[in-house]
DNA sequence: CGCTCGCTTGATCTCCTTCAAGGACAGTGG
DNA sequence: CCACTGTCCTTGAAGGAGATCAAGCGAGCG
């Protein structure tokens, strides 16, 4: 068990800075660091993939850009503010999948899948940058430790599915929302988005509620008893986190099903 | 919406005959029947991936042959049997996150994720072939078609995690149990082992109330109210399907997700 | 024959949903 | 500057789907 400090010193590097960074960097660079937070990257294979030329988008609040049954083109990396991953169910129900934060890459699955079976879409205005199938082909093709990246990328991605179906299908609610705070805050950091214990979560509980397969309500509920504990804020949009230990004892969270390089963050057996 | 008939009609070829090709066919040729059931795969590439040596093993029931922390030297495939994926919670709560059918390849992810966060156990006693990983790698060096399915079935497996996710945090139970059939049988219709509306699922009704979150009493109930049905029976580890458009009508089923090639099976748009 | 494992049934409890409404706040237009 | 409106958060009360606890039953098996 490691406490809230050990967790914020860990110098992600370029995002240690207030602010910094995000304007600076090109879709490819953007990319390249996200793939070496999973794994060795040599660094001319780090050079190919930053040298990627990728289309910039902003995307109003509410918007998709992938749709259910889209054959997309081009894969899709955050720049700035949020995305999710959703379905919308038979009765209008929706659920989340996931949710992604900058610097991460939520579809790179398009690559080898035929057409999207759910939808991408912004959370709130976001920006995106866009890099094309097919010179990302050509870096699988000639970089097999980026390809091992991507790919294994992917599979991460699968892993944080399994884990969001097991807090779905096993968890009380107060557990689930702790361990989904766990989730986005331990990939803040990793995103060097966490700062003075805080990170950016720029979600309505209505979308939570959609996440964890609750009720608003009783979102709203279990919200203000967690709240009362002390150990974790969320308000207009900020995750707070008071008490790191505490927080990921309510929830049982265990880190190393997001598989990240640094042993420092979440402490990886 | 298609009828039953039609979706037993279609010869899946080497599986028509009851009991055929199970132990004739070597584990390369397992493998690469299954990964052409995601999509084109070339003669040439067909035949490299057939021509993998596998070490075939027999699987008491519930035995592991994956476990939590391991770092998987081999891909294991489904000769015959069953095998689960799942992981204990804290509370000592097993979570299941999905069922291996003969034919299938459940732990191709190891191939680039480090060590396994979860668990891969048989069922009931299972014969399942192992194949090294670095004769996997050469394929995905060698042969950028095979490498493409690889890659693709792994993607698929991350969709159905969603799938799984979605039906575990937004159905009611009679429609989870009838959407986990759903999924079942056309998995095992794809690997030729539905024949005449039936197919085996080994399965106690304890793994499924751990597959879908809910306790084994509930699943009991559940179930006796889908047989009154007359849509669907499961007893002594035999799935029959009497009414196949209903089954898919109870369970708003629809097999996207499952990114089958073959369009006859489950109505693909 | 007795034992274990899996299935079944009943009664009670509780977590979460549903329905309904009030309140805080920001944005907009007069 | 203030009413107007929409969005999001909050609160209350009642109802239900599923959990929990407990026990009986049937069949395969050593």
């Amino acid at each position: 068990m490691r406490d809230a400090n050990s967790l914020l010193a860990s110098g992600q590097g370029w995002a240690g800075r207030p602010g910094a960074g995000q304007g600076m960097n090109s879709v490819g660079e953007t990319l390249a660091r996200h793939l070496a937070s999973f794994g060795e990257l040599p660094a001319a294979d780090f050079a190919a993939v930053a040298a990627l030329k990728g289309e910039v988008r902003d995307l109003p609040r509410q918007t998709d850009i992938l749709r259910n049954g889209d054959q997309p083109t081009h894969v899709v990396l955050v720049l700035s503010g949020l995305l999710h991953r959703y379905t919308i169910g038979p009765e209008g129900k929706r659920q989340i999948h996931s949710f992604y934060l900058p610097n991460e890459a939520p579809s790179l699955e398009t690559l080898y899948i035929d057409y999207m079976d759910n939808n991408l879409g912004a959370v709130v205005p976001t920006r995106v940058g866009l890099i094309s199938h097919d010179q990302i082909y050509r870096i699988i093709d000639e970089r097999p430790e980026a390809r091992k990246l991507l790919w294994r990328q992917t599979l991460v991605q699968a892993a944080i599915f399994r884990q969001w179906l097991v807090r779905n299908s096993n968890l009380p609610a107060h557990m689930a929302l702790a361990h989904l705070f766990c989730e986005m805050f331990v990939r803040a950091d990793a995103a060097g988005l966490v700062e003075d214990r805080r990170c950016s979560l720029p979600l309505t509980q209505e979308y939570v509620a959609d996440a964890l397969g609750l009720t608003a309500v009783h979102t709203n509920r279990t919200l203000q008893a967690l709240r009362e504990t002390g150990v974790v804020e969320w308000r207009s949009g900020q995750l707070t986190v008071y008490d790191w230990p505490k927080l990921r004892e309510i929830a049982r969270f265990d880190p190393n099903y997001l598989h990240l390089r640094s042993t420092e963050l979440a402490g990886r057996r």
